[in-house]
RNA sequence: GCCGAGGUGGCGAAAUUGGCAGACGCGAGAGACUUAAAAUCUCUUGGUGGCUAAUCCACUAUGCGGGUUCGACUCCCGCCCUCGGCACCA
């Protein structure tokens, strides 16, 4: 036996495999996704090796198993990091791209990442982006791209647009400089189209709980009514969406958008000018500055009035800019009584409150100059005429009853979710295949001349105008209608990050179709992913955006099934030592690399998932590496004292709790007991992701064995072969050069428990008194499961409980067979 | 404010149809081996206390306060705190 040095023998091994073992033909699909990186130029982090090592125990697993298991790795290589690299040093961002993604490869490999790596992709490259260009023609050709002029974040500074992922805090995120606001005409995908899609189809699929949540909440939806007001003295109606009716018949006021169409042709001559001056003031505001909380609300009287036909009171209309003009109507009714937004701008500018509902137990008289009453679904509707008495959530019914039955209003949905502003002014990014001709506008560019390359330039800088830099490579904007034939130009806007990310799980499954995004058999074949594991940045959008694309891709019929991720599952965070998020400036980054240089791949792989559960924010442990690297060499020296003769059945075996002679029979048997439950143990704990726990088996089974002075090889293959996908390198040595196999270890069967030998010969069961537990007795199951009558005679001969119970007159005996007897006295 | 997750030893954590709280590991302490150290191995280790010192006993302990139950880390009600997401969305 030589000593454990995994520098050796895996570097050795990673030159010998390179195999993957082929199933079986019928062997059933597994999909294993985990989000692919994007390729920074700083390598592969401690949260890459994590994340990646969860999914690679299990897919490995899956494959002893026999299953056919897809697992592939790719690149999400367009974005702004390399475009940011390339403007400060002129290297080409595919080059940089290329030496990336070679580095991220290797170091992947040393980790023993056991990827499909024939099915690599890569977003950059011109045969995938060449797909992402053609789903986004489908979805302009069924009217779901569209251009509008948009409100766009704007740095003055870096003069270029910010794109909402841009823009930190308010603030560019490359600079620094407040980020302003500016309109520019953009590219928008009609997610909105699908909103209702992505929020019930969520019943089907199997993610954790707080991703749902939050994909509903980001899509926003609720169920209301838009109610139309007459405008005082003219034949205008104006709209406002209400969720909560039933307060209505306390509505005082009306407050438009100031970007509202209506707004200037409602203002009275006198009021003209004051508003067209606070509607010049909000437009120069950020959205940061608008949506501050806290912040002090402003308006302006419009000089109009809007009639509440319920109450027949005059409303006057105001104009303020804590109105959304995207959400609902971009008009609100003011309930001041009842919401404390409403009740501030009430109280700012004097406007009347008319409470409508009040507190269940409702004596005690409300205050509303200090307070709105804002808990009305437990609460009781008054002053509202034929509403009075009822419960808030029954009247809200009745009410929009009523508002329907009159005209007067009708019943709406309204989404928080907005349309997805598609257009980047970037260089690194795919470019958006349309064409601008002055006589037939806005054209697809035609399928077979996909895809529209990026053109190689010096100069990565946004141009002045905030245009992408691809507006000053000229030669490549001219071109020609493909409609008219005549003089046209390029977009030369480019697609956001998200882009490549919406559909690659798609492209693994065939990544070299040069005729489809991919073969619609292999799709079936494949889909939906049956795990994929990723991160909390990817919560909402990038699930969202990817589920909307397949929804989509589903109705073209290009690919199979409504949901593209059957079960999601989310990984935690690594911290530093010292307990904060790892950062250079902190110097508390510990890299895979420092860690596979002194103690080997496997130790990394093993401590990181020993660590806790997969979906928990942990601090990294240096000691607790030391604790793995020194369990992995027990094992090594384990099972290089493997032994054919006898168990050596040692005095000590297998602790303290020995309930059995000390034959070798009987030893053998609580081994055999011990294997099988680990088996059990570890084969169901890799399905749950649970590696940590199972880990703490695998502990226990060899701590089990080293209590023996000698140990059957049968024992330890079991144990190498459950500890192969958590240590590839390490168990393979072990298996050819102390097992003496001759195949390799990635390539048997995962081994399967015998429930039989499951079984205990004795079971222990917890005598308490009143629920504290004063003693155990050990039986036979037979025994244990059998007569009541029978423990308890045994249980009150248990010298402790005997003392217990004397004196004392047993009121209830609670027998729950084969685990507890419990006396109440 | 709303939504979600969580709170257990000195530390990372186990334990869920309610049934022996703290598996496994780290750290700490003691011992064996050694000239010595490292490595390795063995034992102890939630807290407090006890005695007839036995691998025993009592009390206490899973954020706080109640409740249900023979029995609660687990279920119910009311709080506190931490983390994450969303947030003037009508």
């Amino acid at each position: 036996m030589t000593n454990y040095h995994p520098g050796e023998i895996e570097s050795k091994w990673l030159k010998k495999w390179r195999l993957i073992p082929k199933a079986a033909k019928g062997a059933k699909k597994f999909y294993a996704l985990v989000e692919f990186p994007y390729p920074s130029g700083s390598g592969l982090h401690m949260g890459h090796a994590f994340t990646m090592t969860i999914l690679d125990i299990l897919a490995r697993k899956k494959r002893l198993e026999g299953f056919n298991v897809l697992y592939p790795m790719g690149w999400d290589a367009f974005g702004l990091p390399t475009e940011n690299y390339a403007i400060k040093t002129g290297i080409q961002p595919a080059e940089a791209t290329a030496q990336n993604t070679k580095r991220f490869k290797k170091q992947m490999q040393r980790l023993g990442l056991a990827y499909n790596w024939e099915r690599e992709v890569n977003t950059s490259d011109p045969d995938y982006y060449r797909w992402t260009q053609w789903i986004f023609l489908q979805l302009f050709k069924h009217g779901l791209a569209y251009k509008k002029q948009m409100p766009v974040g704007w740095c003055p500074s870096c003069k270029v647009i910010l794109a909402n992922e841009e823009i930190v805090d308010g603030q560019c995120e490359r600079c620094g400089a407040q980020a302003k606001r500016r309109l520019q005409s953009q590219w928008l995908l009609r997610i909105t189209a699908y909103a209702d899609r992505l929020v019930d189809d969520l019943d089907e699929v199997d993610y954790p709980d707080y991703v749902k949540a939050s994909q509903k909440n980001w899509i926003g939806r609720t169920q209301g009514v838009v109610i139309d007001y007459p405008v005082v003295g003219k034949s205008t109606l104006i709209s406002c969406y209400s969720t909560r009716p039933d307060t209505n018949f306390g509505a005082t006021f009306v407050v438009m958008a100031p970007e509202h169409p209506l707004v200037l042709p409602l203002t009275s001559e006198k009021q003209r000018e004051a508003v067209k001056k606070y509607i010049k003031r909000s437009q120069s505001k950020s959205e940061l500055e608008r949506t501050e909380l806290g912040k002090q609300k402003t308006g302006v009287f419009t000089g109009s009035y809007a009639l509440n036909r319920l109450t027949g009171k005059k409303m006057p209309i105001w104009v303020a800019d804590f109105v959304v003009a995207t959400a609902g109507t971009g008009i609100v009714v003011g309930v001041p009584a009842h919401d404390e937004r409403d009740w501030q701008f009430a109280q700012k500018y004097d406007l009347k409150i008319m409470p409508v509902v009040k507190p269940l137990d409702g004596e005690k008289e409300w205050d509303f100059a200090k307070a709105p009453f804002t808990d009305i679904d437990h609460a009781v509707v008054f002053n509202s005429d034929f509403l009075d008495g009822l419960p808030a959530l029954q009247a809200k019914e009745k009410i929009i009853d009523y508002l329907v039955g009159k005209g007067w209003g009708r019943r709406a949905t309204n989404y928080h979710l907005r349309d997805w502003i598609f257009s980047r002014q970037h260089y690194w990014g795919e470019p958006i295949p349309m064409i601008s001709c002055k006589k037939c506008g806005w054209q697809p560019v035609d399928e077979k001349d996909l895809p529209v390359k990026l053109p190689k330039i010096k100069k990565y800088q946004p141009t002045d105008t905030g245009e992408s830099p691809l507006a000053n490579v000229k030669d490549w904007i001219k071109t020609t209608c493909p409609k008219c034939g005549g003089p046209a130009r390029r977009e030369t806007d480019t697609m956001p990050n998200w882009a490549g990310s919406s559909w690659y799980f798609l492209r693994y499954t065939d990544p070299h179709n040069g005729e489809a995004l991919a073969d619609p058999a292999r799709l079936r074949d494949w889909l939906p992913v049956d795990l994929y594991l990723g991160g909390a940045e990817h919560t909402t959008l990038h699930l969202l955006y990817s589920r909307f694309w397949y929804k989509f891709l589903n109705d073209i019929q290009a690919v199979p099934g409504q949901e593209p991720y059957a079960a999601r599952r989310q990984h935690g965070v690594i911290l530093g030592e010292d307990g904060e998020k790892m950062s250079k400036s902190r110097g508390n980054v510990v890299t895979p690399d420092d860690v596979v240089q002194k103690f080997g791949a496997d130790t990394l792989r093993l401590y990181l998932m020993f660590m806790g559960p997969y979906e928990q924010t942990m601090p990294w442990s240096s000691r607790g590496v030391e604790g793995i690297w020194r369990f992995l060499n027990r094992v090594w020296r384990l099972v290089y004292s493997a032994d054919e003769t006898d168990l050596g059945c040692a005095e000590h075996s297998l602790g303290r709790r020995l309930d059995e002679p000390l034959t070798l029979r009987g030893c053998e048997r609580q081994l055999d007991r011990l294997m099988h439950q680990t088996i059990k143990k570890v084969s169901e704990d890799i399905e749950a992701l649970k590696h940590n726990t199972a880990i703490a088996a695998i502990m226990e089974y060899t701590n089990g064995m080293m209590a023996h002075k000698k140990i059957p090889a049968k024992y330890l293959e079991i144990l190498v072969l459950l500890l192969s996908p958590f240590a590839p390198f390490m168990t393979e040595e072990l298996w050819h050069e102390a097992l003496g196999k001759k195949t390799s270890i990635h390539q048997q069967a995962w081994p399967k428990y015998d429930a039989n030998l499951l079984k205990q010969e004795q079971v222990t069961i917890v005598v308490q008194i009143n629920g504290k537990v004063r003693g155990q007795i050990i039986v036979r199951p037979a025994e244990a499961k059998g007569s009541q009558l029978q423990i308890e005679s045994l249980a009150k001969k248990q010298p402790n409980v005997a003392h217990h119970l004397a004196g004392k007159k047993i009121a209830k005996v609670v027998f729950v067979p084969g685990k507890l007897i419990n006396f109440v006295v």
